[in-house]
Formats: structure tokens, C-alpha cells, sequence
DNA sequence: ATCATCGGTTGCGTGACGAAACCGATGTGC
DNA sequence: GCACATCGGTTTCGTCACGCAACCGATGAT
């Protein structure tokens, strides 16, 4: 992107600077569903592996995620949603909705979410529709819905 | 954007497929404004005519704004958000929020959002603080916040 | 007759992105 | 002792999306 700044007085905007990127919303998507290393969101992914590396430094200079190494000699890494990433929770929960009530499969959406709680679906504002309660990420979990690939079922 | 496509059985891959170019989200935030005309919208963003042309053209087609002619000869054109783009509110509230809680300047938010019909504020899900009620576009209003720089109160 | 307004389109240059090769540190098989 | 695999990148190079400025057609205003 051309110079990623849109300088306007604007949260909105402003978010964007951060997250506007090709690849940065799914790289971030792929954190909270759980894939925490490079090649394990690469090979998901298929972006280039030097733009994965720029988003993954870029997304942990603002904060959005954190690098840990899990072990050393060699040195591995992880990468982890800190508490301001996890706050995306929404927008993510936002973007999937309105995918699926618009763009989604005949056969429904590939991917829902759950409270852990109660094991109610979550709406498009994060709320749980069986129990009512309000979510963060934290309550929530993923699991495969009716439109997904049968690939992904096969895959242990 | 180099292939704006991701190939991935995802919604949020899918709608990003949609939003996810530069401008895209911007040029949506400020139809939500009120900002209508071609012109206006590209001296609001600063944004390429080419390309904000070219924005306009994708998202009328993707049935997210709908052009109207407001006279004929010479033929001048409005956009207005279709019932699949006021859809995209939570997600543009949540981008609002997760800025103004992280990127947003010392003073405060620039632009807040209001309940039409009890004044309170839209909290980050689109439900007013002050009354409870579970929001959409059409219940909420946008009014300058302690953050708005002074040029935004002079001009008319 | 000239200028302004509106909603674009055209032409050209550059830098973000895509693809593939390479790299360093370590472990594994034989 | 040497090849090969794994992980987490970096380097190199080509191309296409975007930025910028000029232009355009229809009309109204001065």
C-alpha cells in the first residue's frame, strides 16, 4: 500500500493505519484461531513470506501482538494476542457476520462461534443468543459450521 | 492491491475481499456521514479520483451503496448506503471504538456516536450506554467529540 | 466568450506486494 | 561425517495497484 497513512483526524482511520494492510486482519484471524507460528499461518495463509514477517514485526510494534519464544537453541517463536488485540474481538466477530449473512455458502457459514459458557451461538455485537450475556474473546471458541469444506473435517 | 482476492473459506477472508482495499472502508465511513457526491467525498479523503471512481463503481456493484441521479442534465449522482451497507455499522463502530481507546489523541475521540432517541453514547457493540438499547445506522447520530480540532467548529 | 462545477477518464511513474531462492542454527538418519 | 529436514526468517527481482495531474463533456453563471 502507498504510503499505509491516511492522515485524517478519525478513529476509524486511524485504526485503519493499523490494520488496512493486505493480509494484516486475516494474519490476526489466524492468531485467534489458535495458529501461533510462522509457517503454520504462511502455509495457511499463502502470502508471501516476507510480507507475513513485515505484519507479524508491524503488528508487534503497535502492541497488537506479542513475540514469545517457546524455545531457544535454535530460537522459536510465538506469537500472542495482547490484551489491546484481543479488544479487535469485536470488529472480527463484525467482519465474520456480515460475511455470512452476505457472502457466505448456500450451505451456511464454515466457521461459527460458541460461548463456552452455555455452547450459544454469538451474534454479530458479541452477545450470546442463548444466555443473552455480553462476550469477550475470552468466552468464546470456534468450531467448524455447515458450510465448511469436508477437507477440514478430514484433517485431524 | 495485488490480487485483491485471498481464496479462503472464510468470511472474514470474503468480506475483506470486499472492504479490504485501501480507501474502501473510508469512502463507506463517509457515506455513513453524510457525505453523498463524488466531489465531496474525494476532497474529504484526499483520495485519487481514479481510484475513489473506481471504489465507487465496486461497491455499488457488490450492492453496498446504490448510485441515484439527483438531476439529469447534467446528470449528477448521489450514493446512499443499501440495507446490506447499514449492515456494516458494528463494524464500523467497532473500528470507531478500538481507535478511540488506542490511537485516539490526549483530548479524546473526535467524532462520537449518539442515540437518536435518549442522547446517551453508542458504546463499542452498538448498544446506547444510557438507555440499553441495542442500535442500529438509523437510531444513532455522529456529533464532534472533545478530540475534533478547532477548523472542524469554524467551518460551517 | 470565459470561467466554474460536477463526475468522472486517461496517461504515466513508483513502490507495495508476489514468488522463489537463499540463509543460519539445530536436530535426525545412516 | 555428511545429507536432509525444520523453523523463522531475509534477499532479489518483476509487476501491478495506487498516487498525481491533466483532460473531458455537459451545463450554468458572469
Amino acid at each position: 500500500m502507498l504510503n499505509r497513512e491516511y492522515d485524517q483526524v478519525c478513529s476509524i482511520a486511524r485504526t485503519l493505519e493499523v490494520l488496512g494492510e493486505r493480509w494484516t486482519i486475516l494474519v490476526i484471524r489466524d492468531v485467534f484461531n489458535g495458529k501461533r507460528r510462522f509457517d503454520q499461518i504462511q502455509e495457511n495463509l499463502g502470502v508471501a513470506r516476507n510480507v507475513l514477517s513485515n505484519r507479524l514485526a508491524r503488528l508487534v510494534e503497535e502492541g497488537i501482538l506479542e513475540k514469545r519464544a517457546y524455545q531457544e537453541r535454535p530460537a522459536r517463536y510465538e506469537y500472542f494476542l495482547t490484551r489491546q488485540g484481543l479488544d479487535l474481538w469485536p470488529v472480527m466477530i463484525g467482519l465474520l457476520h456480515w460475511g455470512d449473512r452476505y457472502l457466505a455458502e448456500p450451505d451456511g457459514p464454515p466457521m461459527l462461534i460458541r460461548h463456552k459458557a452455555c455452547g450459544g451461538a454469538v451474534d454479530d455485537r458479541g452477545y450470546c443468543e442463548r444466555c443473552g450475556e455480553r462476550l469477550t474473546a475470552r468466552d468464546a471458541f470456534t468450531e467448524y459450521g455447515p458450510g465448511a469444506p469436508a477437507e477440514w473435517h478430514a484433517a485431524a
